[in-house]
This record gives C-alpha cells, sequence and structure tokens, in this order.
RNA sequence: GUGGUCGUAGCUCAGUUGGCAGAGCGCCGGGAUGUGGCCCCGGAGGUCGCGGGUUCGAGCCCCGUCGGUCACCCCA
C-alpha cells in the first residue's frame, strides 16, 4: 500500500503496463513502425537523457517545460544533464552530430520525463511517438507529416478529434507582429486575466491561447499573427492548407493555436479529442521548426515534426471504444498427469513447429490443469494420461466448441500443424 | 507549486451511536476411478497506508504524515 510497509512502489506520476494493456501498446507502436515506415521513415534512438543545453538552447528558457518541469541532474563526472521532456531536440541534436544525407526523415518512440503534479492523463513519465523530416523548407513535406499522424489516429479507431492548424510566421514577419500585438495588449492589459496583466509582456502569444474569458473578449479585436505573416509564409501557409484539403483532411484554422515550444515556426498544428474530458484533450502536436538546427550548432536546416502521446491517444480511444487488442491466445494447451515429463516433450516440439502453447505445471490435478486450459482462451487442450503415455499418443479436445474429442499419434498430431499455427485435427 | 477528495484481502468495495475484521470476484483444493466453463463445499490470503493522541476499548473520533486520485497551471 504505502512506503511505510516498506515495499516500494513505482514513483510517482510513473505507472507500469502490464499484459493485458500492454497488447495494446505493442500493437499501437507496431501500427505507427508499419506506417511511418511507408511514410519514408527510420527509426531513430537516442539517448534518454542529454546535456542539458540541448534543451535549454532547443526548447527555450522561457517555456514552462523547460523552465520547471525539467528532471534536472549532475552525474558523477560532474556533467550537467537532463531527462528528455519531448522528442525533438534530441533527434535534432543528433542530427547536428552525424549529419545524415538530407531530407532526413526519422521515427522515434520514447518515454519523456517532466516534473509535474499528475493527474487524468498527465504523467511525469509519459510515451511518445513522432517523426521528424529536417532538409527540406518544402510545405509538401509539412502535408505528409500532419497526414501521417491524421491516418495514424484514423488507423486507431479515432473518429472524434479535431485538427487544429497555424502559421507562426517566421523571423521576416514575428518580431513586427510581436510588437504590434505588445500594443494591442498594452491598450487593454487591465482587461485581461489577472496573471496576463503581470505576464502578457514576456509573451504576448500566449495571450491570444488563454482560456480565460477575460483574455478571451479582450483579445477579440487583436491583431492575429495569420494576417501580419510576410509573403513567404502566406504562400507556405497556403500550399500547406491546399495540400491538405487535397488528402481530404479536415482542418479546423485556429488562429489562436500558440504551441509550448520556443522553436515553432510557420506551420504548427495540434491533434484534441472531443472525446476526452477536462483539458487534456491534445493527444498529439507538432509544427516546423526552420532554426531550431542552427539553434544546436548545425547548419541552417529547416525542419518539422510532430509527436503524439500514447496514454492521451490510448486514453482518447477507451472513450470512444475503440482499439480494443486482446493478447493472443495459445494454440494449445497441454494437460499431462503422467508426471509432466510428456508434456515438457510436447509443448518443446509444439514450439519448435511455431505455435503458441501452453501447459500447466507442477504436477497439478486434472481438475485444475483443464481449468487452466480453459482460461487460456486455447481452442483445444492436448490430454496425456497414462494410456497415451503408454500408447504415444495424445487425446485432443475442444475447448471452445462441440466436437467428439479423439486421440492419435503425438507424430500425426505434429504432422497436422498447419502453416496458420494452429493445431487441425 | 496551490486546492478538493479517497486510503480496509490480489481486485471492487461493505463495516451500525467506538465493542471479536467481512462480502463478491480472483487464487488453491475437493465434489465416487481420466476432463474445463455453470453449480456446491472447503482453504489460503489483512500491521484496516504510516506515526502519534483521546478512550476500559479505535477500521470508525482528533492531529500529523505518506500515497492514490481529480482540478488549477502547463502540456502529450
Amino acid at each position: 500500500m504505502s512506503e511505510e510497509h516498506g515495499t516500494p512502489r513505482a514513483p510517482t506520476g510513473t505507472h507500469d503496463v502490464l499484459p493485458p494493456e500492454s497488447a495494446r501498446w505493442e500493437a499501437f507502436l507496431a501500427g505507427f513502425a508499419s506506417l511511418a515506415g511507408r511514410y519514408g521513415f527510420g527509426m531513430v534512438h537516442t539517448p534518454m537523457f542529454e546535456d542539458i543545453r540541448v534543451f535549454h538552447r532547443g526548447i527555450g528558457e522561457t517555456s514552462e517545460v523547460v523552465g520547471k518541469e525539467m528532471y534536472e541532474f549532475t552525474d558523477r563526472g560532474g556533467r550537467h544533464l537532463a531527462l528528455r521532456p519531448e522528442g525533438t531536440a534530441s533527434i535534432v541534436r543528433a542530427f547536428v552530430q552525424h549529419r545524415p544525407p538530407t531530407p532526413w526523415r526519422a521515427w522515434y518512440a520514447t518515454p519523456s520525463f517532466r516534473y509535474e503534479r499528475p493527474q487524468a492523463g498527465r504523467f511525469r513519465q509519459h510515451h511518445q511517438v513522432g517523426v521528424e523530416v529536417l532538409g527540406s523548407d518544402d510545405p509538401d513535406v509539412d502535408v505528409e507529416v500532419i497526414v501521417l499522424a491524421q491516418r495514424f489516429f484514423e488507423s486507431l479507431g479515432l473518429n472524434r478529434f479535431t485538427l487544429s492548424v497555424n502559421s507562426m510566421g517566421d523571423p521576416a514577419c514575428r518580431p513586427a507582429y510581436v510588437e504590434s500585438l505588445r500594443g494591442f495588449l498594452e491598450g487593454c492589459a487591465s482587461d485581461l486575466c489577472a496573471e496576463h496583466q503581470e505576464r502578457y509582456a514576456e509573451n504576448p502569444l500566449r495571450v491570444l491561447d488563454c482560456k480565460k474569458e477575460a483574455c478571451r473578449s479582450a483579445t477579440e479585436g487583436a491583431p492575429m499573427l495569420i494576417g501580419a505573416l510576410c509573403e513567404e509564409c502566406r504562400s507556405h501557409h497556403d500550399r500547406v492548407l491546399e495540400g491538405l484539403a487535397l488528402a481530404g483532411v479536415e482542418v479546423h484554422a485556429n488562429d489562436r493555436l500558440v504551441r509550448g515550444f520556443d522553436y515553432y515556426t510557420r506551420t504548427t498544428f495540434e491533434f484534441s479529442s472531443e472525446a476526452l474530458e477536462g483539458a487534456h484533450n491534445a493527444i498529439g502536436g507538432g509544427g516546423r521548426y526552420d532554426g531550431l538546427v542552427e539553434l544546436l550548432g548545425g547548419p541552417p536546416t529547416p525542419g518539422i515534426g510532430f509527436g503524439i502521446g500514447i496514454e492521451r491517444a490510448l486514453l482518447a480511444c477507451d472513450a470512444e471504444g475503440s482499439f480494443d487488442v486482446t493478447p493472443p491466445t495459445p494454440a494449445a494447451f497441454v494437460v499431462d498427469v503422467t508426471g509432466g515429463e510428456a508434456a515438457r516433450d510436447l509443448v518443446f516440439r509444439l514450439r519448435e513447429k511455431g505455435l503458441f502453447v501452453e501447459r500447466a505445471y507442477g504436477g497439478r490435478s486434472m481438475k485444475s490443469q483443464f481449468k487452466a486450459a480453459d482460461r487460456s482462451g486455447a481452442p483445444v487442450a492436448l490430454l496425456i494420461g497414462n494410456d497415451e503415455l503408454a500408447s504415444g499418443s495424445v487425446t485432443i479436445r475442444a475447448l471452445r466448441e462441440a466436437r467428439e474429442q479423439v486421440t492419435q499419434t503425438v507424430e500425426a498430431l505434429l504432422d497436422g500443424v498447419d502453416k496458420t499455427g494452429a493445431i487441425s485435427w
């Protein structure tokens, strides 16, 4: 129950994933791997901790995540490190270090760590799958990346989610816009929510994303970045929207979408589930980060990517009653009441033939072994009693259909194993 | 970091004005000679989260603490 008993438990905000739930995780990961593979992405593994500067420089000092939520530590050699709070910065660091040919398309699956108070859909260790494309600023790449995420959510059986898309501009147009927005906010500062009356100047864009009614109505007439884009950003954005329309992806234009990391430029997007209650309905998000590679010491290289929260996406599946994955059931369950040596041999030979087979251990009673056989979900029990042992045979008994049981030789049984991994008899 | 709420068996939870710690499910064994599910019988399994206090007596009342959970903030 508690640590007072001296029994350790998983740290606050972390959790174990056991069967049968882990079967969903396996399927989730396999599905993402397969889809990403079809889009030309190769899997990349990077360390779960990095030189802390990777995140300071990459994600930005002013972001909440870097400012107060990182798991930081100093190792025995005095190195200042941090557990990764998100996926992109590490991939970009690896890109800068190895300089693979571009465009470089990487996908990943990894835990992320943030020191926050846990609640529904929020953990200190959560897991993400994601992709990054480095080395192309072609808007078609933005489209492919977004469509990939869209198709993945669809493959999970999700229906009730929305894709929001916005543009964050670039260094050519955003600074001037931010100044004009700051000016606008100064004029109505007293109408903003309590927090933003104090803080609007630090990051004016965030005020647009504030959910408080005060900020909502105060900024009703505020200038929007989307209307202040430079020519290049404008046409990039149009081309992205055009590509998404062509792909049949429904887009919810959201002028106020502002994402948490400082590195985003131009395209930003977010997938939110309407099936999830509360504020934690963001199941995935990402965007373009054309200046990030340089920030981490590489040559000017555009990039774009997204991350999908596995726990959140699975919660959305729960809420929609989709993606119900159950662990595989054995093809057969061996019941041996002659001491277990025959079971040991038979199970071994069936597995060598590629079958998923289970058995009981410890010389339990026949009744209890049949009970276990039934619970295993196997379609048949393979019974070895004294008669079978003496004649080198096994009795095949159907557990899930009405069918007369038959006894045949072990050799005949092995010959009857078909290519689908089932016992045929 | 701030607040609400809940901690009793592996799980879900009862537990009366303070009076011998319970149920269902699960697990193990058995129910006329070698057959699962349904049914019946039996069994194992608890520092009642932890520490202190009040009391003849605390799962129950009081204080503290730890943990879970939900919400704010922020995010996936």
